[in-house]
RNA sequence: GGGCCAGUAGCUCAGUUGGUUAGAGCGUCCGCCUGAUAAGCGGGAGGUCAGAGGUUCAAAUCCUCUUUGGCCCA
């Protein structure tokens, strides 16, 4: 107990937190905090699931440190919180990682090597970094379960999805649609848009403006063209339509005979300078609905949707006006091309199929040839037969395959859909219900993409993930079935053995015949898998196998009551579990409409999103701003890291260093900083405290005053902290740790460290007696305990280890209860006190200008003055008043009186400033004139203002009745001494220095070689010394004067012994001084026991 | 191309019902204190609040445009 830690925190940082650590897991802190809580209300939260397939970099440390710090301050709040590590396994990152590990690439590589062995790679290679991610996790004190995690590859956690998606096919939400991906000709697979990015190449393509001649156009429109571009000459035979802008305006244009419709800006790009002119204009909306003549005449192609409308006008705001016409080709090569024609029902034929080679004879084109070797071959074709309006080559950056550099086309391929547009009203507002920090994000991010929301296209054509629990009928594709349960599966197919996976290939084998009654045919899988965003987003449920098993437990777990993960989410993890919960709790009525499911009841989840708050955190960048990749070899490393600094300070750092939700930078520097200013001077607080309770033997139940029997500065120093501790609860509840930090910085290093140990400093020996000394011990280890509890969710490490010395117990930090000044039980019960603490204010800005005084005049703090005089504006509407604290402000500036000026002192010149809000409201336009007219009051009128008095001050034909609230004093200077001001308060010094208080000055500087000397001779602090002087005669009549002060002060009991003549042998002794104004002095100590003192 | 966010001192960042001296830490210069001592503290210098325009008696703060950077999406 009250054994000093800093030096030991301070030089190795990360070895003291090691051994808290290992105590924390030898006592197994979260089963310890688990049974503290066990019958405390919940505080829900969900862990989003790293991807372990790759190392955890800093950043990482950020999102989990903000999670750990939230849940340990609700936990320090009394509340009860499960905190269950989850792994998201699946998906195409994992295959990547496998691929490379193999050496092989692309969809026919795996099939070639094997699906069963390629997936048990990707199982395997999930785990690869596992033991990498904890480690890093428990050494930056993430607290978290991490022995019974969820894992999105378990048997239990897939059936459970399978369950959730059996119910959106309950409610026809599931659906077989079509997507427009990047596909690869060649290779005949797709590409993922990752593998997308990293292809892209500049190739040369022809740009043609093509022509539409309406049919049957009305009015101005008759024997009109319109004019489309394109880059893609090949998609021009699957033409569906032509897109155009509702709102633009087009120009009816007539050229050579012709008569074609486009905007009039880009007209000159299409017919030169000049030979067109405009004869009308026509609006997008207008031209909707319109018909016109197909560009090819063709038969054959596959139909990838059907519709009753051929060739038609469409309109859509997707359309610019900065490529092209503004009139846009639609071929169902395009997502947006294929999702309009999903919307209007255009009928959409492709030319080209799955190996980019034609599937029809068109043009004189052969079956088979490959897409872009038909591009000449269709322009010189619409050439011929006038459709061509004008060609050149434009180069573009396009995307290739990054495997064979084939040109990549975008082509519409099965998939399934959740149709979560039938839901989105219900997303919009339960999203309202939602607390995000920072609120923006709700609002303008996720609110703006949930308005608009399109269908979740949810099946991947891959490898390793849930497979999509749809058997369809090989002889009829509507009779399909979506299975909700490995028991419904059995049923159909029958037993599946004890060791059944659900993976591919095995669940790839099921075959049953169809349930559906008068159908006949084999029931099949389809090939998919689906996004492993679903996976994530089914986590609330799922993770606890929901609702095979513990559907009581979901219901108390359900909602979260705070999630937390990067920006890069909004999209991910924060939609997917929101859209599937949405739809589970307020969509899928019949779900909850009996109460009750396969016979067992079955409790109503609370309607509404998987989550109540949720805290977003930015990007975190190197120190030069720029984001940390491999590639740039910026990756900070966390180990590297916490072995310099420990993990407090990281923690610490990255949580002050701004706004968790913008983009920051990871500065070294900054966190060796944080470690030096603030750990460093909370452990150096404490050590201060222990050094002392050890030398006085103070006990913890020593007798102490009572609160209020304590000294001001002592209710002052509980009020602050308390005030922060209220500070830190209101920044920790509304999700903003860095005002939490901030708030507590300011206390430790300021107001602690810097004003109440260090003024107090005496009291702890006992210099000023016995009932100050136990006030002082007793008030100081009240606030270092609540100080370290209100630290604690933020330093986990230094807390706990400062908290058991200063306790003496074994019970960690984190059992504890946060400090709250309106709980009865609290340490710090009631200590909040507005007007001490408004009162003392006034007192730090004094001592503060008065050094800046000191500092002008040249004359040291040691130095004592006779006076000074302090004035504060308005010192009437402080709470309380200041010169209680009239010693502190003596002693810290050293002067020996402090006269307080009331009334009008003829010294000041004082200054009145308008109160803008106040005033503001009711001058409005006259408020510039009537401030000036405030400057320009006399003295007389501006004190008599504070004293209650009011003044007219007319402004044009306005008259203003001030009182004293509508103004504020500012001090401007003082004549006559040497005076400071900041505007509120303002001092004077009297600098004249007299023979006494030269002296005493000179005194000082005695004692001050003193205590150096004695400290260079490597004396303790309480060991007592003898002392021999000797030196020039005004050093002499300092001593006379002050001796037995000095000898006080540096523990000389038998008081300081003045030489005159020395001899040779004691010469040795001596030690020579240069004093100020070249006064002489030699000093030689001795220490002394206390047997022979 | 669309959505969202950001630009404040040399550096890292605070700063909203709009209110007149724009703050802190680090760095730098100068100094101080020491019974917390391989620490600590104070003072000075340093800002056209990205740029332009607008609203207002009053703008870092609200609006518009421009610009730079970031994230997500296409």
């Amino acid at each position: 107990m009250f054994e000093p830690r800093s030096r030991a925190y301070l030089t190795d940082p990360n070895a003291f937190e090691q051994a808290i650590l290992s105590v924390w897991e030898q006592d197994d802190l979260l089963a310890q905090t688990a049974a503290a809580r066990k019958d405390a209300d919940p505080f829900v939260f969900y862990e989003g699931p790293p991807t372990a397939n790759g190392r955890p970099g800093i950043h990482h440390v950020l999102a989990r440190t903000l999670k750990d710090s939230v849940c340990r301050y609700q936990t320090m709040r009394g509340k009860r919180i499960e905190r269950k590590a989850g792994w998201d396994t699946h998906g195409l990152p994992v295959e990547l990682e496998v691929e490379k590990q193999l050496g092989i690439s692309g969809k026919p590589d795996i099939e070639k090597y094997g699906l069963l062995p390629f997936n048990e790679k990707c199982q395997h290679s999930v785990f690869t970094y596992k033991e990498e991610w904890e480690t890093l996790s428990k050494r930056i004190g993430y607290l978290l379960d991490y022995d019974h995690p969820y894992v999105t590859f378990h048997k239990d956690y897939i059936e459970s999805v399978w369950f959730l998606l059996s119910r959106f096919a309950a409610n026809d939400l599931l659906y077989l649609g079509s997507k427009v991906l990047p596909w690869c000709g060649r290779c005949g697979t797709g590409l993922s848009s990752h593998e997308v990015g990293q292809g892209y190449l500049d190739i040369d393509d022809p740009s043609v403006w093509i022509n539409f001649p309406l049919i049957d156009a009305p009015g101005k429109l008759a024997g009109a063209a319109l004019v489309a571009w394109t880059t893609t000459p090949w998609t021009l035979p699957s033409n569906m339509g032509v897109c155009v802008h509702p709102d633009f305006e087009y120009a009816i244009i007539e050229h050579d005979g012709g008569r074609y419709i486009l905007l009039e800006s880009k007209a000159q790009g299409v017919f030169g300078e000049d030979g067109w002119e405009v004869v009308g204009k026509v609006k997008g909306s207008e031209l909707r609905g319109l018909s016109y003549t197909p560009l090819f005449d063709w038969e054959g192609g596959r139909v990838v949707h059907e519709g009753p409308n051929h060739h038609i006008v469409v309109v859509d705001d997707f359309v610019s006006d900065e490529d092209g016409t503004g009139m846009v080709h639609m071929a169902p090569y395009g997502a947006d091309d294929f999702r309009i024609a999903q919307r209007d029902g255009l009928q959409a034929v492709l030319a080209f199929g799955d190996e980019a080679r034609a599937v029809a004879e068109i043009a004189g084109v052969a079956l088979g040839t490959f897409f872009r070797d038909a591009n000449k071959a269709f322009v010189r074709d619409l050439k011929e037969r006038g459709r061509l309006l004008r060609i050149s080559q434009y180069r573009h950056s396009y995307p290739h395959c990054w495997r064979c550099e084939t040109p990549l086309i975008y082509y519409p391929s099965p998939a399934w859909f959740l149709r979560t547009t039938a839901y989105k009203d219900q997303m919009v507002e339960g999203n309202k219900h939602i607390c995000w920090a920072p609120a923006e994000i709700g609002e303008g991010r996720f609110g703006e993409w949930l308005e608009n929301n399109i269908d979740w296209a949810l099946s991947r054509d891959r490898f390793w993930g849930t497979p999509l629990p749809v058997w369809v009928n090989e002889d009829d594709p509507e009779d399909w079935i979506c299975i909700e349960s490995f028991k419904q599966l059995e049923h159909y197919a029958g037993d599946l053995g004890e060791n059944f996976d659900p993976h591919r290939p095995v669940v790839d084998e099921i075959t049953f015949p169809t349930p559906t009654p008068g159908k006949s045919g084999t029931m099949r899988r389809v090939p998919q898998v689906i996004d492993c965003w679903f996976d994530s987003g089914a986590m609330p449920l799922a993770q606890h196998h929901w609702p095979f098993e513990n559907r009581e437990r979901v219901t108390e777990q359900f909602p979260a009551s705070f999630i937390c993960e990067g920006l890069d989410q909004t999209r991910g993890w924060f939609y997917s579990l929101h859209a599937v919960a949405t739809f589970l709790t307020t969509h899928d009525t019949s779900l909850w409409e009996s109460g009750e499911l396969w016979g067992q009841p079955l409790p109503r989840l609370k309607p509404g999103g998987a989550y109540e708050s949720c805290m977003v955190n930015g990007l975190l960048l190197d120190k030069d701003g720029v984001k940390m990749s491999k590639r740039l070899g910026n990756i900070v490393k966390p180990a590297d890291a916490i072995k310099e600094h420990g993990a407090d300070a990281i923690r610490w750092g990255l949580l002050a260093g701004g706004a968790a939700h913008l983009s920051r930078r990871y500065d070294d520097k900054g966190i060796a900083e944080v470690r030096r200013r603030v750990l460093g001077t909370l452990s150096a607080s404490y050590d201060f405290f222990a050094l002392y309770a050890r030398m006085e033997n103070w006990r913890a139940d020593d007798p102490c005053p009572d609160r209020s029997e304590r000294e001001p500065i002592d209710r002052w120093v509980l009020s602050q902290v308390a005030t922060a501790a209220a500070e830190n609860a209101a920044a920790w509840e509304s999700l903003q740790p860095a005002n939490a930090l901030r708030s507590l910085e300011t206390f430790i290093v300021d107001e602690l460290s810097n004003w109440y140990i260090r003024r107090s400093r005496r009291r702890f020996w006992g210099a000023e007696g016995e009932a100050s000394q136990a006030a002082a011990f007793a008030t100081l280890y009240e606030v270092l305990q609540a100080t370290l509890r209100m630290a604690a969710p933020v330093i986990p490490f230094l807390t706990d280890a400062l908290w058991k010395e200063l306790t003496g117990s074994n019970e960690s930090v984190h059992l504890q209860l946060f400090p709250d000044a309106n709980h009865a039980e609290d340490l710090v019960a009631g200590a909040i006190d507005q007007p001490l603490s408004e009162a003392m204010d006034p007192i730090l800005r004094a001592s503060s200008l008065g050094r800046g005084i000191r500092e002008r005049v040249q004359i040291r703090v040691r130095q004592p003055l006779a006076k000074m005089v302090v004035h504060i504006a308005n010192e009437g509407k402080l709470g309380g008043s200041p010169r209680a604290y009239e010693a502190a402000i003596r002693e810290e500036l050293n002067v020996k009186q402090v006269e307080w000026v009331d009334g009008t002192p003829d010294f000041l010149q004082v200054k009145a400033k308008p109160n803008f809000p106040r005033l503001g409201k009711r001058a409005g336009k006259d408020m510039k004139a009537l401030s000036a007219a405030i400057a320009q009051l006399d003295r007389a009128t501006v004190f008599d203002l504070q004293g209650g008095g009011t003044v007219d001050v007319s402004v044009g034909d306005n008259v203003y009745t001030l009182e004293g609230d509508d103004i504020s004093l500012q001090t401007e200077s003082a004549a006559g001494m040497e005076a400071s001001t900041d505007g509120f308060v303002t001092i004077g010094l009297v600098t004249e220095l007299t023979p006494e208080l030269e002296r005493e000055g000179l005194a000082r500087e005695i004692l001050n070689r003193l205590q150096t000397q004695r400290k260079e001779s490597g004396l303790e602090v309480q060991d007592r010394i003898a002392v021999r002087l000797r030196g020039s005669a005004e050093v002499q009549a300092a001593v006379e004067e002050h001796g037995p002060w000095i000898a006080e002060e540096v523990l000389a009991p038998q008081g300081l012994t003045w030489v005159t003549e020395i001899d040779a042998d004691s010469n040795d002794a001596f030690r020579d001084w240069e004093l100020p104004n070249n006064q002489k002095l030699s000093i030689a100590i001795s220490k002394i026991t206390l047997e022979t003192a």
